[in-house]
DNA sequence: TGACATCCCAAGGAATCCCACGTATTCCCA
DNA sequence: TGGGAATACGTGGGATTCCTTGGGATGTCA
């Protein structure tokens, strides 16, 4: 789905906390749906590969962009991201309010009970366990800020646009 | 088989067990039928090539890339490959209720008894005997951790390079 | 003709979808 | 600036669909 020229790249910001109800049901956040090019091809959900007891969500568009990289079948190595990738994520369905319903599997990696802390983070956007993803938070602020002169931010402006 | 542009890639992604009966038939998970172009002309199984005890399963469609794959036919290598590939690999029907047969060849080969594991690879699936298959996840997960910083995660997203 | 494999049909269970209500928020107008 | 109304969001439950599992019937090969 090609973006209008001149329109602005979706860009998932901000943390929502929601609740999951008996049937394992969670709201994904308004503003997160509002980004959605089609809400109806569901979402890319798996496990982060960054020692985080966190999930990656995707749309079904970025998400596409790993099978590109793993054509390699019989490669070890590629195997192995292969199924550290594709072999963790699951299609996920949103329902007419926008619920999906988190797996057994992904709440026990992500250790998510009740509740369910939703972060943005640019072209895509985590689910934690609440404490954790707060704490997750507050550390990398922190870091970020103590770390601000070594690493570089691509703040450009308006002019630096996505390809 | 052209896909129209702009459309999305199939994505096999995901783990599921099933159970085998007596009669030795497994139900394919649903999440991956329905990626299947054309569920009657049956699927293709061959054993891996990885070293590992499990089966590559690929659509006819997939399948066939392998044929143009292995032109030189009289070549020594390219016929160990032939032989590998088209040698022990087979076509298995679905049933009405999506359900295949797993002749004794692979189920040996895999050491599959009363359940199989199936294990989405985004292009294609695999099919393992499930606490193996649990740990082979587990241990793709925790390597790609920790060489996520060599290899080359397309995080990026869809502006990355697919215009 | 017998044994085996494959196909077809039926029923139970579980997950999903859809609809309706209560609440909170926002927008508009006085 | 305050109040009211309309909209959007969250929540819960009921109904429907899908999936799984098992068994029987048909066709095939030895």
């Amino acid at each position: 789905m090609a973006r209008s020229p001149g329109a602005l790249p979706k860009i998932f910001a901000g943390t929502h906390t929601k609740t999951i109800d008996a049937k394992g049901r969670v709201s994904v956040p308004p503003d997160f749906r509002a980004q959605f090019d089609n809400p109806e091809q569901g979402l890319f959900v798996m496990r982060t590969v960054t020692g985080d007891k966190a999930l990656d969500v995707f749309e079904p568009e970025a998400f596409s962009g790993f099978v590109s990289n793993s054509e390699q079948v019989f490669s070890s190595e590629a195997m192995d991201s292969a199924i550290a990738i594709f072999g963790s994520a699951q299609k996920l369905r949103l329902d007419r309010e926008g619920r999906i319903v988190l797996p057994a599997e992904f709440t026990e990696f992500a250790e998510i009970e009740d509740e369910a802390y939703f972060m943005g983070l640019g072209r895509h956007f985590q689910i934690w366990e609440p404490s954790r993803g707060r704490a997750k938070r507050e550390e990398a602020h922190r870091k970020t800020t103590l770390n601000r002169e070594t690493i570089s931010l691509p703040l450009a402006g308006p002019g630096g646009k996505v390809s």
